[in-house]
DNA sequence: AGCAGTACCTGGTTGC
DNA sequence: TGCAACCAGGTACTGC
């Protein structure tokens, strides 16, 4: 299930093969993932030169100069680079063709999505999707701290794992590092997010941060069926402390790992580690 | 306004 | 063994 490290390591993975690429046809097997796929995408997108690959929160976007392809993985989403020949599997729902580049013949960039949770969005040049405008900062960027987490969340009685997963306060910390972002500040998942020190917010936000982007060095977290763009396994997974753990010892004090559920989602925690 | 709950979807696992 | 029920999970949405 892509997070942010699982989705920036596709945007490095895709970068070299797409960046300066023209994008020879867009072929559409499902026209509605989560969302029905733009006109544009069909009408627009032939014929660009790829000029960027950016990522924001979880989105991909692929800059070309008259708009910008916004691909977001859902929890089952896969991008590949592959020979045009490649045969077609039951769930590969978008290729875009890509002309021959000074490396390599061409080449498709196909998109995936057994569960069909991710979309293939549009936006013209110079205007921000909707979708990306009310988002929190990236947990990479200075923008984002302790204090920040501490001042927004003042008043909130919600589960500060959920208020962790919230968009609008932080993008890309999904259901996995948020869980063991708090194993490693020693928070208590289930406690209220206004009841979280400043200074206990410092460590966790320097967690966020570690975790994060020691993914992103190790390629993702491999579970199920994620893979990078060039197939191969993210190597994270090995390395979870807490998550899908229950009942066994946590590796620091080696107490029984509890599971419960905060907002609808699976939880993971040390009840003697974390307070 | 904040928060809980719901919906979307399908492959894999569990339970009868 | 076969089939049904359940679960996972990101995010927009609804409703209290």
């Amino acid at each position: 299930m892509p997070e942010l490290p699982e989705v920036e390591t596709a945007r490095r993975g895709l970068e070299p093969h797409l960046v300066g690429r023209r994008v020879t046809a867009v072929v559409l097997r499902r026209r509605n993932l989560r969302w029905p796929i733009p006109r544009e995408v069909e009408t627009l997108l032939p014929g660009q030169r790829i000029d960027a690959v950016e990522r924001r929160a979880k989105y991909l976007l692929l800059h070309t100069p008259v708009g910008s392809a916004l691909l977001h993985l859902g929890m089952s989403g896969m991008l590949r680079i592959l020979p045009p020949d490649t045969p077609i599997g039951p769930h590969d729902h978008v290729d875009i063709a890509l002309a021959r580049g000074a490396h390599e013949g061409p080449r498709v960039l196909r998109f995936t999505d057994p569960r069909r949770f991710g979309c293939l969005l549009w936006q013209p040049p110079g205007s921000g999707h909707p979708l990306l405008a009310h988002l929190g900062p990236e947990p990479l960027t200075d923008a984002f701290d302790g204090d920040l987490l501490w001042r927004a969340s003042r008043g909130h009685t919600a589960a500060v794992k959920s208020f962790l997963m919230d968009n609008a306060v932080v993008v890309g910390v999904g259901n996995i590092y948020a869980g063991e972002s708090l194993f490693a500040a020693g928070i208590d998942p289930r406690r209220a997010a206004g009841r979280v020190s400043r200074e206990r917010y410092a460590v966790l936000a320097r967690e966020v941060k570690r975790i994060l982007a020691y993914a992103i060095e190790r390629g993702g977290t491999t579970l199920r069926d994620f893979l990078r763009p060039d197939g191969g396994p993210g190597y994270f997974f090995r390395e979870l402390m807490v998550y899908g753990r229950t009942g066994e010892p946590c590796k620091v004090c080696g107490t029984p790992i509890r599971h419960t559920v905060t907002g609808q989602r699976s939880t993971f925690w040390c009840p003697h580690c974390q307070r």
